[in-house]
DNA sequence: TGCCAGGCCGAAA
DNA sequence: TTTCGGCATGGC
């Protein structure tokens, strides 16, 4: 393992288990693995400072290891409300995640339970992606969008996902034709970029948002009105001068008042 | 058993 | 423009 030091702003359950992301898990000893980018990631946290299973650069980005969060933090930590989200979700950090694999499973993630969601991109994965091995253990990449448009969902009805399969095989067509573009998208505002991907059957504002923020970055993304409309019903924080950051902000929101059951 | 889950669609009001 | 039923399925 690689002695990455210690990283500020850098927790380990929270960045794994927020809800951002659906394909690490937690071992016995505290180290998370997962894949990401086609590679295992394993990675522990042992005085402080961080352990990584491979120097490979990919994990910098995917890990947004450049961004100063405690900065962020600091920012957005000034009133009851903001203090105990951010408090309470210290350590999140936004993951860079491959754009086909946020949208798909945010298409799974829609009116259903983790999980759940788990488990069927874990039965989707097992069947459709590729296999590679780290130690010799057997992993599973995310399948490419060439592969799940090449499905039917017949062939996919061993994941058990309902309505919602037929958005995936959908969605995984229109990436195949150049409908929807990555890059494309990469260039856009982020008004823009929500009217493009909700074009999508099956892609509400809700999906399109995790989309943007977990898949490309878009870090405005998931704004405001969401949560902090119903966290006001409990609190009085207002969020509206924190734009830049937003999405990083809904996230600590989100991840708070869910842990709390705030907003029903 | 019944409620609900990190929603969305389409029709009706 | 807002509201609402239906949708597939299984975790709890």
């Amino acid at each position: 393992m690689i002695n990455l030091g210690k990283i500020n702003n850098f927790d380990l359950t929270h960045i794994f288990d927020c809800g951002q992301c659906f394909r690490f898990k937690k071992l016995d000893d505290g180290s998370y693995i997962g894949v990401a980018y086609g590679k295992v990631l394993h990675l522990y946290i042992n005085n402080g400072e961080v352990f990584i299973n491979s120097d490979d650069k990919i994990w910098k980005h995917f890990l947004d290891l450049d961004r100063d969060y405690s900065a962020i933090l600091k920012e957005f930590m000034v009133d009851d409300f903001t203090i105990k989200a951010g408090e309470f979700g210290t350590g999140i950090r936004i993951l860079r995640q491959e754009p086909f694999e946020a949208l798909a499973s945010f298409i799974i993630s829609q009116c259903n339970n983790i999980p759940r969601i788990k488990s069927i991109i874990n039965t989707l994965c097992n069947n459709f992606g590729n296999e590679i091995q780290d130690n010799g253990e057997i992993f599973y990449t995310f399948p490419t969008a060439e592969k799940i448009a090449s499905l039917t969902s017949e062939d996919l009805s061993i994941l058990r996902a309902g309505y919602r399969t037929d958005y995936l095989i959908n969605a995984a067509k229109m990436v195949c034709s150049g409908e929807i573009n990555f890059k494309l998208l990469d260039e856009m505002t982020l008004t823009d970029a929500r009217v493009y991907i909700m074009k999508v059957h099956g892609i509400g504002a809700k999906v399109a948002d995790c989309f943007l923020l977990f898949g490309m970055g878009k870090l405005d993304a998931f704004p405001i009105d969401t949560w902090m409309k119903k966290a006001k019903a409990f609190y009085d924080g207002d969020m509206s001068s924190y734009g830049k950051y937003a999405g990083i902000y809904q996230q600590y929101i989100f991840y708070y008042a869910k842990e709390h059951n705030l907003g029903k």
